[in-house]
RNA sequence: GUGGAUGUAGCUUAGUUGGUUAAAGCGCCAGUUUGUGGCACUGGAGACCGUGGGUUCGAGUCCCAUCUUCCACCCCA
């Protein structure tokens, strides 16, 4: 096919069939983060690349690799955002939204673009739903954060699904762990994997990761995070697990879980599937104390996850989770005849003012052919509209799940229409009961 | 960036050891006395066989390159 009628490598379309999907997550998310008092904040898709090398680090693979970095026609150098969260850390700076009342609690949806191989759950163009909570430095704030989390999850129909937390300490610990853990891989260098061995200097943290089954017996007895915790961080993190525990919220403790963006601080955490593929990771988030005044605001603790919203679809998918199914048309009026086109133009204006979905021929096509049209969208009614009921003034409303038929008056349409859908209702509670 | 698999109508596929005008099912459109969808029947539209080279008298079939999609690594949501 020509490049004209195909799609830019790693992205995906989102056809009319699947939507009604997307609205009911992304509505769902909207809704359960307004329960916490997080409020949508918009953000520009693409920022001053400053931006992300100073907030997700300019070692991490995410800025060294995958950007979609260029040059605008006034010599700015542009970045598509990679994620949200410093673009939402700039705007809060920029309009002053950290030097009003505090704790900031902010969420959004949009797209994120990295330039990376695409594979399941991992696209050039995905879409993240994630908050942002600015400004709270306590511990129950980390509970509050992924019980959001967990409560989107779930309103979506997702019950399996593990919760994995780690704490990787302030930088004050952090130092030491990182000289523990330099000491004790460089015993081994020599059994590590290639890759291993760049990290050893780069950020050893993420040797504890490394799926190869040597390095992984070796992380397996390396120094533990937790156990070299100042003793703010730990407290920090036994109540943060104390407020899990008092939610009923299930969670593993995982040591391994490191966040590859530079920016995270203490409490990491992850929810994680065994149903999408390599990539698990649903949902991924944590705190960010040093962030903001690192981009130039004033010192504020904070928190947020991203949600990927492809990936939460895939567990959908292969969950089989019931989704509410598409909106169909309440009344579809097939016509014959120029007079009835007119005719049904005015009865679908008068029925689409009082909120039903009404549609009418608009390709000049038969009788037939419309009652067929009609059957494939899911029309729940149709009226045949001719030459007769435009002189008399009747009709036959036809129910087309039951096949049946009532005589109504046309003018009384919208009246008649409402009274069919309420029967309807009626009757399959009636059978659910 | 590395590795493996893949590519024939909108979808799912058939296509013999290379041999004329590339098939089928589903879907789409139209008909089966302009008055009622689901069933059946009939007909129609729709494919430069992913793309570009090469081998050959001849390539959807063989070779090379390239792209896409899928899967894994790396990394992340």
């Amino acid at each position: 096919m020509a490049e004209i009628n195909r799609a830019v490598k790693g992205t995906n379309d989102i056809l009319p069939a699947d939507s009604h999907n997307w609205q009911f997550v992304e509505g769902k998310m909207l809704e359960v983060a307004a329960l916490y008092g997080f409020k949508e904040i918009r953000v520009p898709v693409f920022e001053h690349t400053e931006v992300f090398l100073r907030s997700v680090g300019d070692t991490t693979d995410v800025v060294q690799k995958e950007m979609y970095t260029f040059d605008d026609k006034g010599g700015r150098s542009i970045t598509l955002r990679p994620e949200l969260t410093a673009g939402v850390i700039r705007s809060a700076i920029e309009n002053g939204l950290v030097n009003g009342a505090l704790p900031v609690k902010v969420c959004y949806i949009g797209g994120c673009y990295r330039y990376e191989k695409p594979q399941a759950g991992r696209l050039r163009e995905f879409h993240q739903f994630g908050v942002e909570c600015i400004g709270a430095a306590s511990p129950n704030a980390d509970a509050e954060v992924i019980a959001l989390a967990r409560q989107v999850l779930r309103s979506v129909g997702i019950e399996k699904i593990s919760l994995e937390i780690n704490s990787i300490g302030c930088p004050e610990c952090r130092k030491e762990y990182h000289k523990a853990l330099k000491e004790y891989f460089s015993a081994n260098i020599e059994a590590l994997c290639g890759t291993c061995k760049d990290r050893l200097e780069r950020n050893p943290m993420r040797i504890l990761d490394c799926k190869s089954p040597i390095c992984s017996e070796i992380a397996a007895k390396a120094p533990v995070v937790l156990d070299y915790l100042c003793d703010d961080c730990r407290e920090h993190f036994e109540q943060v697990k104390a407020h899990l525990n008092a939610q009923n919220i299930e969670f593993t403790v995982n040591p391994h879980i490191v966040r590859g963006l530079d920016y995270y601080t203490r409490t990491v955490f992850e929810f994680v599937s065994g149903d999408i593929g390599a990539q698990s990771t649903v949902c991924g988030g944590g705190r960010y104390d040093g962030l903001i005044s690192q981009m130039g605001g004033p010192k504020t603790a904070s928190l947020g996850f991203g949600m990927g919203i492809e990936r939460l679809m895939l567990v959908l998918e292969n969950q089989k989770a019931e989704l509410p199914e598409a909106p169909k048309t309440d009344l579809y009026i097939a016509t014959m005849g120029e007079k009835a086109a007119i005719k049904a133009t005015a009865l679908c204006a008068a029925l689409r003012d009082e909120g039903y979905k009404a549609e009418t021929d608009i390709c000049g096509r038969g009788l037939k052919a419309q009652m067929k049209y009609a059957d494939k969208i899911g029309a729940k009614f149709t009226l045949v509209l001719g030459d007769y009921e435009i002189e008399n003034g009747n009709g036959k409303l036809k129910d087309m799940t039951e096949g049946t038929v009532t005589d109504i008056k046309i003018d009384e349409v919208v009246e008649e229409l409402g009274e069919a859908i309420r029967l309807q209702i009626f009757k399959n509670i009636a059978e659910i009961m």
